[in-house]
RNA sequence: GGCUUCCUAGCUCAAUGGUAGAGCAGCUGACUCUUAAUCAGUAGGUUCGGGGUUCGAGUCCCCGGGGAGCCA
């Protein structure tokens, strides 16, 4: 085997490739075409007998994320999917070639080792590796191995590498996994059907969002992507699906923080002749479910805060306009005008915009003020009917609606509603809210309500902001695998 | 979009306006139960890009790029 030559030694690319050319030379193929594993790394750690070493055959496969090389023998780890597991590597053991062969791996190459499991004298389940193979070079070099990778940039950018070096991001992804599929069991359980709507759509409803637009060249025609996936649902109700959800993406063409991604995931789910009320009931079910499946407690950390939040406590039930006159100290509040809202506001350092209406005078009091605090669970119950036009109006507070947000964290995690499903007053709400706009009205949800849509409760979670709150993520970015961020200058990959 | 702040070796970080350093990783060796293995030796820099001030700039100023936080 040739020398590194000395010019390239600095450079960790040039002496992989070097590395690699001379596998090559030697007839060696870096890049196999398959390893047949019989466990995975943690199932193999659980296979091992007590007291019985060398017994157990196993074959895994990962990448080398750490090298002990103690002369005529090898202690390394390889990383699966499911953590790591140790390899004993002996020159006795597998050949005075295989053994040179080994010497010659870099941290970050993915092998495949067959061998029996044994405990060290340090009592680490370990595998003695009777054979192994090289599966795939790597050619660039893993991060540090005690810091991981800490630029938020390159975590973002390079997820592969944060990844394979830090702990705490394949825990989230791994468990943002178990969440989704928790959910999908609770719903299922209850005989909920789960469906699929379009994402391209020619007026984009059921939320106050500015859409992303698009064109198909096929049809000549210019497209929205969606901002929610409630009128599409609710047509299927109208068609007789009576407990329908979807967990899709949603397209939000508004700025970018610590809570908003431009695309992110929300779970909607209606369930026919149920209410707001119900919508209650099953929330905290659901989210007390998931709790328990994927963390296995019902408590967790809320670091922005330092509280712990108890999903098994009671969960608060209060209504917007108490609320609103708690935090302001007026008890006459809903009964002024604009311009003395608007003192008030100011007076509590929020900045009123001029064209504000009175009730988004209020409304900033509220997201402002008042949800930041809502660290337990809360519901906040009976909105202002300005604000969302799809609910039903409360019989018991007219100009009100028949809804809750749900509030978690500081967070709006889950607005329900009991859906309105008298077609005319619909239209009323539409027409309203479109003011000067009406080709924002989706006139084909109307025609199909017409037809007959049932009592309903409906809910939409933010499964992001579910899962910052589960995993003690403070921006969603933790949660989202690959956030957006402005493009970056593409990195060579030029074998050179 | 505005304000604040950050960008130094592959990675994590140092460096009063005065010779750009360390740890890990790399390279050459020693070591057959290691745990951030240890030990000896060794190489490695467009300090994000461009301009300016200065005898002298990683450091100060301006423009640009990207990230983060707050605000919109």
């Amino acid at each position: 085997m040739s020398e590194i030559p000395a010019d390239i030694t600095h450079d960790q690319h040039a002496v992989r490739r070097q590395k690699l050319a001379e596998l090559r030379a030697a007839g060696t193929d870096p890049f196999r075409a398959e390893f047949e594993t019989s466990h995975f790394s943690g199932d193999a750690l659980k296979s091992h007998v007590e007291g019985r070493d060398n017994e157990v055959a196993v074959a895994v496969a990962g990448r080398l994320v750490t090298i002990r090389d103690m002369g005529k023998s090898q202690f390394v780890k390889v990383l699966d999917q499911q953590g790591e597991i140790q390899l004993y590597v002996k020159r006795d053991v597998v050949g005075d070639d295989a053994y040179a062969a080994f010497r010659k791996l870099d941290l970050g190459d993915i092998v495949g080792a067959r061998g029996t499991l044994f405990k060290t004298k340090t009592g680490e389940i370990t595998v003695r590796v009777e054979s192994y193979a090289l599966l795939a070079k790597a050619l660039r070099p893993l991060p540090e191995k005690w810091h991981g990778l800490a630029d938020p940039e390159q975590v973002y950018r390079q997820r592969y590498l944060d990844l394979v070096v830090n702990r705490e991001s394949r825990r989230r992804l791994l468990l943002r996994s178990g969440v989704v599929s928790s959910i999908r069991r609770f719903l299922e359980a209850r005989q909920f059907i789960e469906v699929e709507t379009p994402v391209f759509q020619s007026v984009a409803g059921g939320a106050a969002a500015k859409p992303f637009a698009t064109h198909h060249n096929a049809l000549g025609v210019d497209f929205f992507l969606r901002i929610s996936l409630e009128l599409y649902l609710k047509r299927l109700l109208v068609g007789g699906i009576d407990r329908v959800f979807e967990i899709g993406r949603i397209f939000r063409n508004e700025g970018i923080s610590r809570k908003h991604n431009p695309e992110f995931t929300m779970l909607e789910l209606y369930q026919a002749y149920s209410s707001h009320r119900g919508m209650m009931v099953l929330v905290r079910d659901m989210i007390l479910t998931v709790c328990r499946e994927v963390l296995g407690t019902d408590q967790v950390l809320h670091p922005g805060s330092g509280h712990t939040i108890d999903f098994g406590a009671p969960w608060r039930e209060a209504t917007y306009k108490d609320l609103v006159r708690a935090e302001t100290g007026d008890p006459d509040w809903f009964s002024r005008g604009k311009a003395e809202h608007a003192a008030a506001a100011e007076r509590m350092g929020l900045k009123v915009e001029a064209g504000w209406e009175d009730f988004e005078v209020t409304n900033e009091v509220f997201s402002k003020r008042i949800e930041p605090g809502l660290i337990q669970p809360t519901f906040v119950l009976n909105l202002p009917m300005e604000l969302n036009p799809l609910a039903k109006i409360s019989r018991s507070d007219p100009g009100t609606l028949d809804v809750f947000e749900l509030c978690i964290g500081g967070m709006e995690i889950a607005p329900a509603y009991s859906e309105q499903n008298d077609p005319d007053v619909q239209r009323e709400m539409f027409e309203r809210q479109a003011g000067g706009e009406p080709q924002s009205i989706d006139r084909d949800f109307l025609f199909a309500l017409e037809h007959g849509m049932p009592p309903t409760g409906g809910m939409g979670v933010g499964i992001d902001r579910l899962c910052m709150l589960l995993t003690g993520a403070e921006s969603i970015r933790d949660v989202i695998l690959f956030p957006q961020l402005r493009p970056g200058e593409a990195k060579p990959a030029d074998g050179a």
